[in-house]
RNA sequence: GCCGCUUUAGCUCAGAGGUAGAGCAACGCUUUCGUAAAGCGUGGGUCAAGGGUUCGAAUCCCUUAAGCGGCUCCA
């Protein structure tokens, strides 16, 4: 969701919540003018947690002048202001703005720039309303709570930067972020709920569980996976794999950098040159280029008109899998033709646009292309949307959002006709009403290809990510010209579905470790099972028992540790381990294990073979 | 990329111009323990990097990098 929905600048209020923190952005205003009366106000919306409100201000304001901003508010809210409508024709409301009146306690030799934009903005349909809380008085659409007594907690979260009306032409304005409840109850409540989210997040919990890791000599936004980190991805690979091949993919490999000339055939050079790698060139021209002092801008040039060729590190998989569909004269008798590949591409993603594993420049997407005939779409659109909801159910995210994303109003930044399109755009929504599914339509959200269905959930900040994508293109077949012979025996033009279950195994990760807050289900965990010996005399046992747990393809180490029983279990609990298996006199010499379950606690004594049967049928059902 | 903040031992963090600290982890010794922390000891740092101010810089200033919160953009 965008954090500023545009149009009369305020988001339509629904709740009741929503409107208490649409008030406490007005009590924010208020303190905040009352400290610097200079500050121009720009928006101030409820959104998802609380609310914000854009300021203009040479102050910069930090956390440390929370404290004060607090203090005023609370006055405010002690002061139990009415929070009045003052209806005002559209030719008042500007003259207040041009007097600086506008989302001011008094009138200031400066106008109210921002109020007066937001105001011409308006359409001439709608009524102007402004509300007054005290002196302050705010170009506003309401509603708000009776007073300001009723925004019963309030507290500061953040602050942060926003451009105006988020276009990055536009001025940068400090972004202050707060929320409010109605009791301080509710409050603290809601900030336990923050802190322990922030306990589950996957950058924290990546590096305790040593899942992955980053490293400045290897570069930004490019993860190295560790041990445990790999083994969650191998089973997520092995898990897909087996339902692809039950859908009839085929698997492909295929290098991670092409001819920038395939790129130019596929749109990639140019329509998604921003977020590309610069172009590779051949040593030989290099060569040259360095020896006739060649200048970077001159380079550019060069590889732009095609003078100096070069190689793209690939940025997408579907034109090197659009090359195999090509490679040979295809029959409509081997469609649909679906083409499987856990591809790395590589993208130039800005600095601060990335983090943890949810935004990177180098990842690996569980893609594939499927070609296949016109009449084949609706099918095989419906056999992808299957696959995602049997990834994620099968992984329990339950708490997702599908979104059909459709072309924006820019058309340069799509290739192709808009019949096209529109027949792309018709076949997805009809497919995921087949399906039976909620979805939300997006201007904007399409591809440059063609429009698409994304699965969205969000992370332990609440920020929302796209995993799963399900995307329709008539335009990359016309592009490679590819076709196949019909039942006619004249050639026909395929069409092709992009689509990753998982979306990027990294992203993935990164969700799946927030969900589970580390706890993965046992099939998943890095280490499965550990063997706690009491003492040193029942490492030989203990050894055997891992030897046997081994061998029925568990994952499973021994503490060897000249430790008490307590600390080996509290370090196995810390590190998430799903089963500990402590071994001392007793089960040594009954040939038992004392199982104990992360989840469940102390599970008792069972013989080796009940418990391995026990887990290993665990592992195979893939229970969570 | 833009705005703001941050960067001290593997991790979490003290240290506010005068010779670098703690807890946990690691390692060693003692202990051989019954369902979330046994005891003692040892090693470990170009204070992110580079430059500057100063008699003297982890500390003040500048540049760069990485990270964090947003914006913009996207799996």
């Amino acid at each position: 969701m965008r954090a500023a929905e545009e149009g009369n600048n305020e988001r339509n209020i629904v709740t009741e919540l929503e409107t208490l923190r649409h008030s406490a952005a007005h009590i924010l205003a208020t303190a905040l003018l009352e400290i610097w009366p200079e500050v121009q106000l720009a928006a101030g919306p409820p959104v998802e947690n609380g609310f914000y409100y854009d300021v203009s201000l040479p102050h910069r304001i930090s956390p440390e002048d929370f404290p004060t901003i607090e203090g005023k508010m609370r006055e405010i809210v002690r002061a139990g202001q009415p929070f009045v409508c003052v209806p005002a024709g559209r030719e008042e409301a500007e003259k207040l703005a041009l007097r600086g009146r506008l989302g001011a306690l008094s009138e200031r030799p400066v106008p109210s720039e921002f109020k007066l934009d937001i105001l011409r903005g308006i359409p001439e349909d709608e009524p102007i309303t402004l509300y007054q809380n005290g002196e302050f008085l705010d170009l506003c659409a309401g509603p708000h709570v009776k007073s300001t007594a009723s925004v019963g907690a309030v507290r500061l979260t953040h602050v942060a930067s926003a451009y105006y009306r988020g276009d990055e032409r536009n001025p940068q304005l400090q972004r202050v972020y707060g929320t409010a409840f109605a009791t301080e109850r509710e409050l603290e409540e809601h900030l336990a709920r923050l802190e322990e989210a922030k306990r589950r997040d996957h950058r924290k919990l990546g590096r305790e569980l040593e899942l992955f890791y980053f490293d400045e000599a290897v570069g930004a936004g490019l993860p190295l996976w560790l041990p445990r980190g790999a083994v969650i991805r191998q089973e997520l690979q092995a898990f897909l794999g087996e339902l692809l091949a039950g859908q009839g993919y085929e698997t492909v490999f295929t290098p991670h950098i092409g001819e920038l000339g395939l790129y130019r055939t596929s749109g990639h050079f140019p329509f998604y040159r921003e977020s590309q790698y610069p172009p590779i060139p051949e040593p030989a021209a290099w060569e040259r280029l360095v020896q006739e002092g060649c200048g970077c801008g001159d380079y550019a040039n060069r590889v732009e008109s095609g003078a100096v060729g070069g190689y793209l590190l690939k940025p997408m998989n579907c034109p090197m899998h659009i090359r195999i569909f090509a490679s040979r004269p295809r029959s409509y008798r081997e469609l649909p033709v679906r083409l499987a590949e856990f591809g790395t591409v590589y993208r130039w993603e800005k600095s601060g646009e990335l983090g943890g594993m949810t935004r990177l420049r180098g990842f690996t997407q569980d893609d594939a292309h499927i070609f296949c005939s016109e009449d084949q779409v609706e099918a095989e659109v419906g056999g992808c949307l299957e696959l995602v909801r049997a990834v994620l159910a099968t992984l329990d995210l339950r708490d997702c959002r599908i979104r059909l994303g459709l072309r924006g109003p820019e058309s340069e930044k799509y290739i192709g006709e808009p019949e096209l399109w529109e027949k792309a755009e018709a076949a997805l929504a009809s497919a995921i009403r087949l399906a039976g599914l909620d979805f939300t339509q997006e201007a904007g959200e399409a591809a440059f290809y063609g429009p698409k269905i994304d699965f969205l959930v969000r992370d332990c900040l609440g920020r929302e990510w796209q995993l799963g994508t399900v995307q329709l293109d008539y335009n990359l077949p016309i592009r490679f010209g590819l076709t196949f012979v019909g039942s006619d025996n004249c050639e026909h033009r395929p069409v092709m579905i992009h689509r990753a279950p998982f979306g990027s195994l990294e992203r993935f990760l990164a969700i799946l470790t927030e969900h589970f807050g580390g706890d993965f289900p046992v099939w998943l965990a890095p280490e499965q099972v550990r063997i706690l010996p009491i003492s040193d005399l029942q490492l030989e046992y203990a050894r055997e028992v891992a030897a046997a747990l081994r061998h029925r393809r568990l994952r499973v180490t021994v503490d060897e540790k000249s430790e008490t029983l307590n600390a080996k279990i509290r370090i196995a609990e810390k590190q998430k381990i799903p089963y500990m298996a402590i071994v001392g006199k007793n089960e040594q010499s009954s040939k038992n294990l004392s199982v104990r379950s992360r989840r469940r606690g102390n599970l008792g004594v069972m013989t080796l073979t009940a418990f391995v049967d026990r887990v290993a049928e665990e592992v195979a059902r893939r229970s969570l």
